[in-house]
DNA sequence: CTGAAAGCGCTAACAA
DNA sequence: TTGTTAGCGCTTTCAG
C-alpha cells in the first residue's frame, strides 16, 4: 500500500467512458451535460476518489480561489474576530484565506502584499486607507481586486468597507463632553502607519475643539499596542506626586479597549475608583470589556459583520463582475459603567 | 495603459537570449548556470518585471509552498499567538499559511482538512491528537505531511510538537495541594473534541487522587469557552445561598485563562477577595493575566516557541526530507498572586 | 553549462 | 450534448 497516484480527469473519463472535457464539464458546468452522463461521471469520480488538482485548475483558469489579507499581527482580538468572520464567510463559498502579517509593522506591508500577489491570490483585503501608491497602481494594472477594510470613506475611488472612524471619534468625545467632562486625556496606541487610529483621534480633537476654545488640543499620550504599556503608564502616573496625575483630567479616552483595560486594571491596583475618580472609554468592545469592573463603556466595532460583508462583496465581484461598492457599517457606542456624569443637574439629559 | 500581460519565462528567455530552461535554472538552481548567463537572465527578468507564476510552478513540482492549519476559531488569543508565530516563521522561508476554522466545532474538522488537502497544501498542522482515523490514513497515503500541535506524546507514531498537558495538569494540582488546598473546584471549557483540556483534567485528577483518598474525584464544572460563561457561572454561585457557594472549595482550578479571568472579575464584582477568600489558577498565560487584580497564577504555554518549532520542523521535512520528530516544549507555572498559602506553618515550604 | 521537448492536470475553444 | 485538441507557465529529463 505505497504512495497512491491520485486519479486525474483522464482516469475518470476512461472509467466513465467519456472524454476529459465532459468530466471537466460535470465539475464546472453541470447544466451543460446530460443528467445520465453526469451521473456516470460522478460515479466514476467517486470510485476513483477523484480530487481535481487545484494547481492545474488555477493554471488553466488563472483563479486560485484564495483571498489574501495582510494584518500587522494576529495577536489582537479585534483582528482575530474579523479574520474569523472573514474566513467563515469565504469558506462557505469555497474560498481560502491566506493570512500574512507585517510583524507589527516590522516588515513593509508592500512587501507582504507583493508576496501574496506572487502566489496568485484573486483578491486582497487591506486594512485602512494608507498603502503604497505604487503598489496599488500595480494591483490595478494586474488583475487583482482589492478592498480596504476597517474604514469607510466615500471620497476614495477604491472600495472601502468598514466604519467611519472619524465620526466615531467625534461620537465618543461628544459623549464625554455631554457628561460634563472638560479635561480629557487621550490614550492611544502607536499612530504610525495606522490611519484608523489617526482618524479616530482627529474626530475626537475636532469635536473637542468645537466645544472648547478654537485651537484647543487635548493632551495625548501615545503608548504601545499592548495592555502592558497602558498599565505601566497609568501606574507611573499614579506613583508620581499625588493629585497631579493625568494633569487633572477627569476622563481617559482610550483609542482601543486593550489600552482602556490596561488603564482600568492599573487604576484599580492603585486605588483609583472608576468612574468616581476617573472615567474611561474605549474602542473595540472586546468580549472582556463587558465584564471588567466597572464594565467598560466603549465603541462596538462591527468586525464580524465587516468580515461577512467583505467576503460577500469580493466573491460577488470575482464571480459575477459586480463592482465592489464602499459600504458603511454602523458602530454603536455601548454605554456601560465606566463614565461618570459630572453635570450639576442630576436630571437625565439626553 | 490597460491590462498588462505578465511576462513569463519565455519572454525573459528571449530577451536574455537563452532558453526557457536556463531561465528556470537561474530561478531554482543558480549554481548550475554560469554566472554571466545568470546575470543576463536576472537583468532581463527585472526589466520585464517577471514574477514566476506559482500555480504553474505548483503544477510542475506538485509543491504549493502552503501549509494548512485547522483551528476551532481564530477568536482566541492562545490560538492567535500561536498562529502569529507560525505565520512569521513560515513567511521567513517563503511558505504561506492557509487558515481554516471549524467554527468552534460546528463544522467537522475532517471536512476542513479535506478542503485543505484538495487545494494542495504541502503539510497540515492539526491541534491535538484526536482526529479522524480514516482521514489520517488518507493523508499518509497521499503525499501530505502532518504534525500534531499543542500536545506532546511520544507514544504516538505521528509527530507531536507541543507541551505535556497531562504533566501540566498534575503540576498545577500539586502546586495547589502543596499550598494547603484540599477542596478544589475544577472549571473547564467544553471537553468535547478537545483532548488537550481532557489531558489537563486527567492530570489534575490523578494528582489529586494521589494526595487524597483513592477514587477521589474533585468537583468539575464544565463551562463554555468564553469569559462570559465563567463570569456568569461564578455570579450565579455567589448570588445563591451565602457561604455554600462552590461547595466550600478554597481554590478554583481553571483549565484556561479566559475562564480564570471571568471568574476573577465575577468574584471581584461580588466582593469575594482573591486569594484571601478564594484562590484561582489558570492555563495559558494570556497577556492580560499579568495585570489582573490580583495577578493570575497560571501556566505559561510556549505557543510562540511552538509556532517557530513547528515551522522549522515542517520546512526541514519538506525541503530536506528530515523526518519530523516529536518535540516536548517546556511550560512553566508562573506564580503570581492569585493563590493563597493555606498551610499552618508560615515557613516557606518548597 | 545549455537547449529541445515532454509533460504537470485541467479548462475551453472549436468541431462534430 | 459530446469529443478533440491546444494551451495555461513552469520544471525537468535527456542530449549535446
Amino acid at each position: 500500500m505505497s504512495k497512491q497516484k491520485r486519479a486525474g480527469v483522464r482516469q475518470v473519463a476512461s472509467l466513465a467512458g467519456v472524454s476529459v472535457a465532459t468530466v471537466s464539464r460535470v465539475l464546472n458546468t453541470p447544466d451543460k451535460v446530460s443528467p445520465e452522463t453526469a451521473e456516470k461521471v460522478r460515479l466514476a469520480a467517486e470510485q476513483l476518489n477523484f480530487i481535481p488538482n487545484s494547481s492545474a485548475r488555477a493554471l488553466s483558469t488563472s483563479n486560485t480561489r484564495s483571498i489574501g489579507i495582510v494584518v500587522p499581527t494576529l495577536e489582537n482580538l479585534v483582528h482575530a474576530k474579523f479574520l474569523d468572520a472573514l474566513e467563515s464567510s469565504l469558506a462557505e463559498k469555497n474560498y481560502n484565506l491566506v493570512v500574512s502579517t507585517t510583524r507589527k509593522g516590522a516588515i513593509p506591508e508592500s512587501l507582504k502584499i507583493r508576496e501574496l500577489v506572487n502566489i496568485g491570490v484573486d483578491a486582497l483585503i487591506l486594512p485602512g486607507l494608507n498603502h503604497d501608491a505604487e503598489l496599488l497602481e500595480y494591483l490595478r494594472k494586474s488583475d487583482i481586486s482589492y478592498v480596504f477594510s476597517s474604514v469607510y470613506d466615500d471620497r476614495v475611488a477604491d472600495p472601502t468597507i468598514g466604519y467611519d472612524n472619524y465620526a466615531l471619534g467625534r461620537k465618543v468625545a461628544r459623549y464625554l463632553v455631554s457628561h460634563g467632562h472638560r479635561n480629557i486625556l487621550l490614550l492611544s496606541g502607536p499612530l504610525e502607519g495606522n490611519d484608523r487610529t489617526k482618524l479616530r483621534l482627529k474626530g475626537v480633537r475636532d469635536e473637542l475643539q468645537q466645544h472648547f476654545a478654537h485651537g484647543y488640543q487635548p493632551p495625548l499620550q501615545i503608548l504601545g499596542l499592548d495592555t502592558r504599556s497602558a498599565h505601566d503608564y497609568v501606574c507611573r502616573q499614579l506613583e508620581g506626586s499625588e493629585g497631579t496625575a493625568f494633569s487633572g483630567a477627569t476622563a481617559l479616552l482610550c483609542l482601543s479597549d486593550v489600552i482602556a483595560i490596561g488603564a482600568l486594571l492599573a487604576m484599580e491596583k492603585k486605588g483609583i475608583t472608576v468612574p468616581r475618580d476617573m472615567s474611561v472609554v474605549g474602542f473595540d468592545n472586546l468580549e472582556i470589556s463587558e465584564f471588567t469592573n466597572p464594565a467598560l463603556t466603549t465603541v462596538d466595532l462591527p468586525v464580524t459583520e465587516m468580515g461577512r460583508k467583505i467576503a460577500e462583496c469580493v466573491i460577488d465581484h470575482l464571480e459575477h463582475g459586480t463592482p465592489m461598492m464602499s459600504c458603511l457599517l454602523d458602530a454603536e457606542l455601548v454605554i456601560r459603567d465606566s463614565v461618570a456624569d459630572l453635570r450639576q443637574d442630576s436630571t437625565d439629559a439626553r
